[in-house]
DNA sequence: CAGATATATACTCGAACTGAGTATTATCCC
DNA sequence: GGGATAATACTCAGTTCGAGTATATATCTG
C-alpha cells in the first residue's frame, strides 16, 4: 500500500448528449476490456484559463469534437470513487468536475461510439411502460437492504428514500437520487468496484445497467437529471434538434430525455403559445400520413419571457 | 513574475446563510484592513474523504460553526479571479469550489460577524421600491459599456443582456447573471483588483456594492440565485426558521431572500393547501393586533408531495 | 377511385390554479 | 366602547392544464 499523497488532480469530464432515432445518446470512449468512460481529462493550470476551456481543449483531443452548449454539473471528490475495473485509485487524489453539452452531431472518432443512455439506466425509461425490472427486481432488492440496515431508524430512513425513489409517483428528475441509492445498496457494478462490498449487503445481488469508469455514470446521471429539470424552464431541447424540425419531431426529443409520453395536442399549443417556435411554410414529406410543418426555433423568445422552456405536460402513456 | 506553476489547491468556500429582522445575511471573515470573506479554506486529500467532509471541518475551525443544512453550488477555476485587495494570485492555481449553508443560528466567533447580503448586492433588494441605483447608475453605465464595445455585433450582445438582466420584468432568480455582467463592464471593484482594467470599460467607473476577497462574491451570488430559484420547489425556508412561527413570519422570511414583496392571502392559501406547514394550536403574543397562531413545519410533505416549495405568487409592493 | 390507415391540426370543456381583492374577526390601547 | 392593527376567511374572474373530440390531408390497398 502506497502512502496516502496530498497531490490533487482535477478531472474534468463530459457527458456529450444527442438524440439519435429516438435515442438519448451520450458518447464514450472505449478501449479493449475497459469499461466505457466518458470522454475526460486532468485539468492543466498552466495552459487552461478556465475549467471550461479545459475540457474543451480534451473532447477535442479525444473525440474530434467542437463542444457548443456546455454547462458544469458538480464537482465530486469522495475517496474511493474513482476507479476501474482495472485496479485501485490513483496515488493522487482527483477531483472531478462534471459537464454536459448538448449536440446534434453524431459523428464518431476512433475509440468513441454513441450509446443509448438507457443502457447505463434502464430503469429510467418510462416510455413504453413502467420497466419490470423496478416492481421485479429494484424494489425487492432495496427492500432486502432496508431490512438489513443496523437499526431500525436507518431501516426507516431507507424505507423513506425507496419510497421517494421508486415509489408512488415518479420524479423523472431524480435521476442521481436514484442511481445513488442502488449504489449504496450494492445494486450497481461500480459499489462492488469500488471495494463496497461487505457492509450490509451481500455480493449476491443483481448489477443494473451497465457500468462506467471512475464516477463517469454518476456524473451522467447528473447530466440527465440536470437536463430533465432545465427542459422545462430553459428551451435547451433545440440544441438537439436540425435548424428545421415538425412539432411531432420536437415531441419525440423531449419524450425522450425525459423518459415519458406526452400528450400531443397540448403539448403543440404549449410551444406555440410560448412563442418557442415559428413556422416555415415548409412541410415535411412523410412516408405515410398527412405531412407537417417544419417549424424553427424562435431565438427572441430569450428575450421576451423570463423563463421559456418545455413544461412537460401529461403522463400518458398511449395518445389519441 | 514567478513562473507559472502547475500546481493546484482547491479551495472550498461557504455562503452561510441566516435571515435575521427580515434581512438575510451572510456570514463573513473579516480581519484589519482585508476585504471580507466567505469562511474557507483548502481541501485536504489527505484527511477529507470527500469535499463536503473538508468543508465542514475549515468552517467549525474558523467559525465555531456545525453546518446544517449544505448543497454545492459551483466550482470556479478561472485565472486571475483569485485575488485580493492586497496582492497577486497565490503561486499555485485556485480552483474554487462554493457552498450554501443555511441556519437559524447567528451566534459570531472571534473575526466573523453577520452581514446583510444586499450590503454585497444593493440592486437585488425590490421589498419597498425597485433601487434607485438601477435606473440612475446601472443601466447609464451599462450602456455606455455596451457602445465601447470593438464591434457593432458585440454591442448588440450587451444590448440584449442588459436587457436580460436589468430590462423589463424582473426575473429575480437572474442574480449571478447581473454580477457578472457588472463585472465585465468594470462595475464592482473586484474587476479593477483582477487586473481588468484597460480592457474597453474606463477607471472612472462607479463601484457598486461592497467587494469580497477572491472571488467570494461571485459564490455569494451563485449562492443567492440557487437560493431564490430553490425555494419555489423544496421546503428550504424551513432550515431558516425556529421550530415554530406565524405565517407571516414565513412569509418575510421568503420575501427578504426573494428581494420582492408577495400577496399575503395568496402566501398562506399557498402554504396550506400544499400541506408545508400545519397549525400548533399555540398563539403569538404581538404588541398589536391579532394573535397569530404559531405553526410548524410538516415534515411529511418530502414524502406526500413531489416538489413542494414556495411558489412566489405575486409581485406588488404594497400589500392590503 | 373507394375505403382504410396514418398523421397533423383545430377546437372544446371542465377542473385546478392564480392574482387580486373584499369581508370579517381578534386583540390592544386609549 | 371606538379606533388601530393585524389575522384569517371568502369571493371572483382570468388563466393554465389535462383530456378528449372533430376534422383535414396525406399514403396505401385493392
Amino acid at each position: 500500500m502506497s502512502a496516502p499523497s496530498n497531490a490533487i488532480s482535477i478531472g474534468l469530464s463530459a457527458a456529450i448528449v444527442a438524440v439519435e432515432r429516438e435515442q438519448p445518446s451520450v458518447l464514450v470512449v472505449s478501449h479493449e476490456g475497459a469499461e466505457d468512460a466518458l470522454p475526460f481529462g486532468p485539468f492543466d493550470p498552466v495552459h487552461h484559463r478556465t475549467l471550461e476551456l479545459g475540457l474543451r481543449k480534451w473532447v477535442g483531443e479525444q473525440t474530434r469534437f467542437d463542444l457548443g452548449y456546455t454547462e458544469q454539473l458538480y464537482t465530486f471528490g469522495d475517496l474511493g470513487r474513482h476507479r476501474t475495473s482495472q485496479g485501485r485509485d490513483p496515488g493522487t487524489r482527483v477531483v472531478s468536475v462534471g459537464y454536459l453539452a448538448l449536440t446534434r452531431q453524431v459523428r464518431e472518432a476512433p475509440n468513441t461510439q454513441w450509446r443509448g443512455w438507457y443502457h447505463y439506466f434502464p430503469w429510467e425509461d418510462w416510455r413504453e411502460t413502467k420497466p419490470a425490472m423496478i416492481d421485479d427486481v429494484i424494489v425487492p432488492a432495496l427492500r432486502k437492504f432496508a431490512r438489513a440496515a443496523a437499526s431500525p431508524d436507518i431501516a426507516e430512513q431507507r424505507r423513506e428514500r425507496i419510497n421517494i425513489c421508486f415509489g408512488e409517483g415518479w420524479d423523472e428528475e431524480r435521476v442521481l437520487e436514484r442511481y445513488e441509492l442502488l449504489y449504496e445498496a450494492g445494486l450497481v457494478e461500480e459499489f462492488h468496484r469500488d471495494g463496497g462490498a461487505g457492509r450490509d449487503n451481500d455480493a449476491g445481488n443483481p448489477r443494473l445497467g451497465t457500468a462506467m469508469m471512475f464516477d463517469h455514470r454518476r456524473i451522467l446521471a447528473t447530466a440527465i437529471a440536470r437536463l430533465r429539470g432545465k427542459l422545462k424552464y430553459r428551451p435547451v431541447v433545440f440544441e438537439l434538434m436540425a435548424p428545421t424540425f415538425t412539432l411531432l419531431e420536437l415531441q419525440r426529443v423531449v419524450e425522450a430525455l425525459a423518459g415519458l409520453r406526452l400528450h400531443k395536442q397540448n403539448f403543440r399549443r404549449l410551444v406555440n403559445e410560448q412563442g418557442l417556435v415559428e413556422g416555415t411554410g415548409k412541410f415535411s414529406t412523410p412516408a405515410r400520413g398527412r405531412p407537417a410543418e417544419l417549424f424553427r426555433f424562435r431565438r427572441e423568445v430569450l428575450r421576451e419571457r423570463p423563463a421559456p422552456g418545455v413544461r412537460l405536460g401529461a403522463r400518458r402513456n398511449r395518445m389519441t
